[in-house]
DNA sequence: TTGAAAGCGATACCAG
DNA sequence: CTGGTATCGCTTTCAA
């Protein structure tokens, strides 16, 4: 049935040893015998069986990715950043969709365990300390010196974003506040809440308790009930950002003249909305690539010079802001 | 280091065979060895090596999942409908982004089988005769017999789509039409000139060479420049529609009025952008849960009673259209 | 430079 | 009902 070491051995003439030998690359191996290794390999068109091998070097070639939403194209962008290279690593992603469910999550750090992944990347935050023998990159800031990390400079992010409205004759601001248990969230607002503050400019918070795509319709009209008179919003993420722009020009109000905001990742379609989204970029690719990277110098044991990796963020200017004030430059 | 099933075996103080058995629900086990093993398990906090498991049973409890752009928001949708389902079975995804590339499907495949997954469930159409021995299910059309499949109804949706631009005063039509390998773009190609015809009604055609969310913006670009006076557009799915939308927009076209545009799919970000883009809706999530359903009624040697799953499309009506034409109904 | 054989951690057959 | 053991396919000593 299926084509083992054995029968690439016995064609080849050699022990199932010399054939590991060869295709590993490892110990000495003749000439000759190499060669017949090789034919009898492409002949039988043999693959080692992956199982058995992570079975005896128990490590397997897979990475397992933790994500919040993968409905939120920012995730899909960093997956496949991830995917990029761990993929040149000869290396394969499980997939682990966590949707806001701690549970889910300590249920694939398991399977992720008990299927001997290399390595695990997350973009979720929950604490699990039962798994921390296995190398594990985060993708979000993170509190804990031991852990790995990359993530963008969301302080700053929250500073740019802030101080874009700020600009633009903000009469009533209200901040959108991302879920309290991503680290990165927090930061961002303590970003918002200095700017704002340093430019006197007074402001709101509304509290959302997730960043899933599913609720962002939902969310934009409890808003708007809420805060019917606000003029500058600062929201969360971009596909929150979206939603309540629609909201807004569902309910007759100019954007972005009555109403302007700026959204939080810079996703593929935050560009291709109209009004462009205004927003402040997250390199969300690299972010993955960087991990990944991490993840791997981690597993080679090279020496880490960052072990909080921190890539820059940039404030894009599209439509749904308004014109800077006057006395401004 | 690792506790292993003979930890459990010496603490319950029974054979490593009864402690699988108890494990397994296998064999008759009394009641006091199921006791001891359980509770051995518990204080040792044992879970099985799914590795050897693997090994042994020649199967693990992985479903290959191949999506051809995960940055394309209706596949997320889909991968989300498999994950839901096949976590509810006791599995997991491998996820493969493909990207266009046979090169790199082939290379998945490979992988996939490399370690024993229990099955394949590919949105991507690549000839593998050399993995037919995979349980395989495809999300798109397929003209192959003996293949599983679950697909929408593309020649309907496609005869919708023609429909609703042909209602909508169309001068100068294109159809923007999607990969020649992907068959559903083919059908819905062939449902698109068949009601145009019946309609009498005029168009050309433009033709991409993928779905890829990374050429969209260029590809509206190049299509203005090639159409710069089409009043009517039935695009191949819903980012390029997005695009080309924005891109009338960005020339000053005054969308719908003087450019009417039907996109396919209804991904979720559809009826958030402004003008709501309509479209053509095909339940991504339902795919999803479908082909995994299909899936493991064969793992399951189950009967299949369809063996070909054809799903309901709907025309969604949102700004992008026109209002009818007044003599029609 | 090579091969025999001992595992890796499970499962399941076969005896008892 | 239970336990001993061969086996899954590969890697890696160890000896030759």
């Amino acid at each position: 049935m299926m084509t083992t070491i054995r029968d690439v051995a016995k064609l080849a003439g050699v022990s199932v040893a010399t054939v590991s030998r060869v295709l590993n690359e490892s110990g000495y191996v003749s000439k000759s015998s190499q060669e017949k290794v090789n034919q009898a390999v492409k002949k039988l068109d043999y693959y080692p069986n992956e199982v058995a091998r992570s079975l005896f070097q128990k490590k397997s070639n897979f990475i397992g990715l933790l994500l919040p939403d993968i409905t939120n194209p920012f995730f899909p962008a960093v997956a496949k950043g991830v995917e990029d290279y761990v993929n040149r690593k000869g290396y394969s992603l499980l997939l682990g969709n966590i949707e806001n469910n701690p549970e889910k999550e300590k249920d694939y750090l398991q399977i992720f365990s008990q299927n001997n992944v290399a390595g695990v990347i997350t973009a979720v935050q929950g604490e699990n300390q039962k798994f921390n023998k296995i190398p594990m990159v985060v993708l979000d800031r993170v509190d804990d010196e031991r852990k790995y990390s990359v993530h963008s400079d969301d302080y700053l992010g929250g500073q740019l974003a802030a101080k874009a409205i700020a600009q633009r004759n903000a009469k009533k601001v209200v901040i959108m506040v991302g879920p309290t248990e991503v680290n990165g969230a927090n930061i961002r607002l303590a970003g918002n809440e200095d700017q704002l503050k340093k430019e006197n400019i007074e402001y709101e918070l509304f509290q959302t308790d997730s960043y899933q795509t599913d609720y962002a319709e939902e969310t934009a009209h409890i808003f708007f009930e809420k805060f019917s008179d606000v003029d500058s919003v600062i929201a969360s993420n971009d596909v929150y950002a979206i939603a309540l722009m629609k909201e807004a020009i569902k309910r007759g109000i100019k954007v972005p003249e009555d109403f302007q905001i700026i959204g939080y990742d810079d996703m593929p379609f935050s560009r291709m909305v109209y009004p462009g989204l205004s927003t402040i970029a997250q390199p969300a690719y690299e972010i993955g690539v960087k991990g990944a990277q991490l993840l791997f110098d981690i597993l080679e044991k090279k020496k880490i010079s960052e072990s909080h990796i921190q890539l820059a963020v940039e404030l894009v200017i599209r439509e749904s802001l308004r014109k800077k004030d006057e006395n401004e430059r």
